[in-house]
DNA sequence: ACTGGGCTATGGTCGGACCATAAAACGGTA
DNA sequence: TACCGTTTTATGGTCCGACCATAGCCCAGT
């Protein structure tokens, strides 16, 4: 005997939604298309403004629409392209929730760096690696307050990303780097009086890292970059084991 | 001069968004939690109910809460884990509004999967790979139709990454793959008559792939998953180039 | 040509009514 | 007491109509 799901019919801001996702994979819907006013729309669909609104909310939420109100040709519903800060949120509160485990979004992390040093080394050009090391260059500053070390660091692991090529990839680092932000966060904190030795060690691996992906030299490039995750988050996954220690 | 961007305060459903998002990242709500009603939320959060609900049809979309009618313990807002559809779709509708290349996916399904047969190879269970080897099985008939061969395709792979163990790693997995799905089916169509012949080198591929797993031998897996995906996908970027070829 | 004040299109919010669903409470009968 | 059908009620889902907020547009007056 089958398995029967309950079909649970209607949900009527899920039949607008659906009908508007088809729209966009059939291309009707392209990124900069402008939707029919809201009060326009509803009654065309045959359903309530909320009910529509609701869906429209998904889309903005997923990144594919922006709402802006006012008038003139920029106003309104509009497609566009944004799946960072989409991806960030749903990645951060999953973790948030426990759906991933550190180790998890550790070897996530790996897999995603390395491929990204990997083709940084190969393709990245002089100018985006310049803006990399201006990264690192704030980075040096032994006053720099715990919490603008860690964006910074994230900054230059996602500029290295972005400078591989891969939108894709790059997307997905920064979404999964910033999932964990708070906790690498409170790592470093923890660290009290030995901060700013842990952070000058952090430093000289970045711009080892850096220099590598200047050179060219992708594997070893990737497998720095491995050591260096594993070293930090390694930390962090056995606190998480043992809290007080 | 530094610049300025519009501070756009308000939006009240995102105000609660953030307080609910606060909670979560507190540890205060965990994955399980019941919400209040929203008859009750919305005047506590001194919002009226349609602005409460759209934060929380947010938070549905992203998948860390699913809300069902009713009464008893088991209805109103609860709190899950559930982000592959989320992640499903929002890929999906970003694939198809072009935010992706059709190489960058590639590239990415390239790094995820290496990774994830790589694992399997390691730590996968019998019991696991038996599953997998059933669904190999099914894909032997030649009379399969072409959508459904699609399907357990996408379900061979998805059920490796699952078998690595990782679960982030194959969320993004099945992510990814989905998101092309339509793409690959278009392709495999298009095939016209030689179909069968190329649904039997596939059907040979996924057997030396299941056994090089099976043998433990990640890195000859890990490969041999590499040019798999490029050769099929390969193909589907250079029809992309030259659509009528 | 400029400037300022109203106009209007558009999204955002609100409150309240009503519908749909599913469990729980109830009550009657074997 | 055990069962079964009916009613109640808690809860999300939908709709409507009013009003607020925002930002370009239009036009009158200088």
């Amino acid at each position: 005997m089958a398995e029967w799901r309950p079909v649970r019919q209607s949900r009527t801001h899920e039949l607008v939604l659906e009908s508007i996702e088809e729209q966009v994979l059939a291309g009707q819907l392209k990124a900069g298309d402008r939707l029919p006013p809201e009060r326009e729309l509803a009654p065309a669909l045959g359903v309530s403004r909320s009910a529509l609104r609701e869906a429209l909310r998904v889309m903005e939420t997923i990144g594919v629409l922006v709402a802006t109100a006012g008038r003139g040709p920029d106003a309104g519903a509009r497609m566009v392209q944004n799946p960072d800060s989409a991806l960030g949120r749903l990645l951060r509160l999953h973790v948030a929730l426990g759906s991933y485990s550190l180790e998890d979004v550790m070897e996530s992390r790996v897999v995603l760096e390395r491929s990204s040093f990997e083709a940084a080394a190969r393709s990245a050009s002089e100018e985006e690696l310049d803006e990399a090391a201006a990264v690192l260059e704030r980075m040096q500053d032994p006053a720099l307050p715990v919490g603008e070390f860690n964006d910074l660091d994230t900054r230059f692991h996602v500029h290295i990303a972005r400078s591989s090529g891969n939108e894709l990839i790059s997307t997905l680092t920064s979404a999964v780097r910033e999932s964990v932000r708070t906790l690498i966060l409170e790592a470093e904190e923890a660290t009290g009086e030995d901060w700013p030795e842990t952070a000058r060690a952090l430093n000289e691996e970045h711009t080892e890292l850096l220099r590598l992906v200047r050179a060219g030299d992708g594997p070893r490039a990737a497998d720095l970059v491995e050591r260096h995750i594993r070293g930090f988050h390694g930390t962090l996954v056995d606190d998480a084991a043992t809290p007080t220690a």
